[in-house]
DNA sequence: GACCATTAGTTAAGAGAAATTACTAAAGCC
DNA sequence: GGCTTTAGTAATTTCTCTTAACTAATGGTC
């Protein structure tokens, strides 16, 4: 696909200093451990140039010497890891139900975290609200040591693809929110470059940036919360985000299934989130808008009626699953949002579905994994916390 | 999105050449007649980096020189072009139909072609027939002078990202057909890079690539015939193909628009190429394999059941093209494949209910323009030949 | 018509990056 | 201890882009 890390206009000599160093911070990232002689072997550049970057990266606390090791004879490798204890990215999630923070060190291990359950009002009072509780998070002691490399927000609804706008947020009430301006009038004491992206592109970025072990060559995350929405991230070293051309890639939840169907609050009918989506189930279920709609079907899990909404739903979700593969081809699906606390009911029909339908494209199986993410609370706000380490390393 | 042309592991100078060198091409492509310095200042290099460029395309016959063009006072800037007239590109396309051949040169512009309307059989039978094609196509006076760039060859089916072998081509029977190795067991005498390309994919890239004007972000081309496809180009300098994991993005024909439908040769049910295709069409109007679908139709085109046919399919289409929007957001949607042949009472409907429904997703008019190409059979072949160009331009 | 301002394009020198080569460092093996 | 092997560094070379100076060609002005 794509790739994320594309000059506009042309190359110059600095361009290629900063792919190469970005190229073996991703290595180290994938195969924590490597030796400079490991690390060139691998990207195919030389052990002078990738001794000369390594040194540039342990002079900023990027990179950190391990331990020897020997492999026959010769001088052994000095192992090279991401250095977890320098430096930190801030991350937040404005969701519809509430507010998630997250700080991060650059292995992605979460060094922080806060929410608070209260519902977002106005963009101006979230944007205090939020620089209030940034404020607290940065006073954590783990924090003290450390440099920030910046703060990355992830909101429900699409963004341009060239500017840190908000363009939408239906289930917020937003229209063309300059989050990020609205922040920093908030006076925030926040170094390094600050960014805005969608949840589902945030959540995407940061599952693929911080995946344990060689990521997928591609991943395709569902995010299944209020609304129905979809990132996609690709890319060997420079992880791309695809956002289309207007920031609505991936928007699937109006994709329409049901010609006719019920209506929904985009003007169309039938669409994806009319088979299934929180307010969807919350409307067909009577749950209140402020209550939690995984605590009350919990609670309600025996009803009849209750058990066919979910499995009607798991089933929509799957077929959404099925059409976004189809569509997409993504190497591995990751299933996340609000929606999957509800467990079972409603993910085993999803996984179903797919499963029995997957195949039939090469006429063999395609065995695409699909992980689902039972908790994904702070899946976004980590993701965005990911985005700002790898704007970072680009821009060191 | 993602990026045609980024290093696999990491960059050289040479990577860092190439990259400025197709820079400077795709700007000339883009806009005709600009002088070195427009193109400096277009691109951000500087007037040096430029002229020695230019210099090198010029000497290998890739730009040529025009008029010259006063702009007030100082010294008027020497207009370029792309030198149409030094080389040439082969671009075949394998039909379900038949076989369609075409030799480009750097502008686009079609030399000479030709077309057996003889359906293939087997892939050893096919490659020497198309040889032999393709010998006759070079005999053309007007390639005599030229250089040949390569040939690209596109196939219906999927098409292993990393390797040019044709997954599955269900319409012509073909599985894991390694196709140029078997022309090149012909011993053609082609000069060149030689490609394979998914169908889709060569017919999206060549109307990106050779696109009249300023190209869009992204283009989608929705190819309609026996089966239902799909190709995504985009990016600036270095058009990129979505490919996905394993050469399936775009397989839309087989996104499930009704569970449970009419069964598909996939093994599903309910795929869109149950609701729209030209296996479909065959199916439900009664038209032999070897007629000409359009050809039957349009003598048939009072009968209701014609009629009904075809504004329900044409009602398909445009909620494929609806949902295709709505999951990867492309700046620009094309309509192609021997499908568009149907005219408007396929076409009508499907662009109806397109523009009915595309709105919504940012509660403002989208107007994400739709271009229906009536008589695409050269078009993929002449995408497999602007592949070629393109290869060629970044190994030049 | 000489001169000047302005823009286009080339040439030559300088800076930066990576490749090549040669070297030092550190281990195992004999 | 010496040899072999591999890791990492240092010096040199090569390549590319940039900077700056220069030449080229035009229009405008006195």
């Amino acid at each position: 696909m794509p790739n994320a890390f594309t000059p506009q206009a042309a190359g110059d000599l600095n361009y290629l200093k900063s792919l190469n160093r970005s190229t073996i911070l991703a290595t180290v990232r994938r195969h924590p451990g490597l030796s400079r002689a490991d690390i060139a072997t691998h990207t195919g550049l030389t052990k002078a140039t990738v001794g000369g970057v390594v040194q540039v990266l342990l002079a900023r606390g990027w990179l950190r010497e391990g331990e020897l090791h020997a492999r026959g004879g010769g001088r052994p490798g000095r192992a090279l890891y991401l250095d977890g204890s320098r430096h930190f990215m801030l991350g937040t999630e404005v969701g519809v139900k509430g507010l998630r923070l997250v700080a991060c060190n650059l292995q992605g291990d979460v060094l922080a975290q806060q929410q608070s359950e209260q519902a977002p009002t106005s963009p101006e009072a979230t944007a205090a609200r939020l620089a209030g509780m940034l404020t607290d998070l940065c006073r954590s002691p783990d924090l003290q040591s450390r440099t920030c490399l910046g703060l990355g927000v992830a909101l429900p609804g699409p963004v341009k693809p060239d500017a840190p706008v908000l363009r939408l947020a239906p289930n917020l009430g937003w229209v063309d929110v300059e989050f990020l301006d609205l922040l920093r009038q908030q006076s925030l004491e926040i170094a390094g470059s600050w960014l805005l992206d969608n949840e589902a592109n945030a959540a995407a970025f940061g599952e693929f940036y911080f995946f344990d072990g060689t990521p997928p060559e591609s991943i395709a995350y569902l995010c299944a919360s209020s609304g129905i929405g979809c990132g996609v991230v690709s890319g060997d070293n420079f992880p791309f985000i695809s956002r289309g051309a207007q920031g609505l890639f991936g928007e699937i939840g109006h994709t329409v299934l049901q010609p006719g169907g019920a209506p929904c609050h985009c003007g169309n009918r039938g669409c994806a989130e009319t088979l299934v989506s929180g307010w969807k189930l919350r409307e067909q279920l009577d749950v209140a808008a402020d209550a939690s709609l995984s605590e009350a079907l919990a609670r309600r899990g025996d009803e009849p009626r209750v058990k066919a909404s979910l499995a009607q739903a798991g089933e929509a979700l799957g077929w959404l699953l099925l059409n976004l593969h189809h569509t997409l081809n993504p190497a591995m699906l990751i299933l996340g949002g609000s929606l999957t606390r509800l467990g079972e009911p409603l993910i085993a029909p999803a996984l179903a579905y797919f499963e029995a339908h997957q195949n039939g494209l090469l006429r063999q199986p395609l065995s695409i994994p699909v992980k689902v993410i039972g908790d994904s609370t702070f899946t976004a706000a980590r993701g965005a916390a990911a985005e700002v380490m790898a704007r970072a390393a680009v821009e060191l």
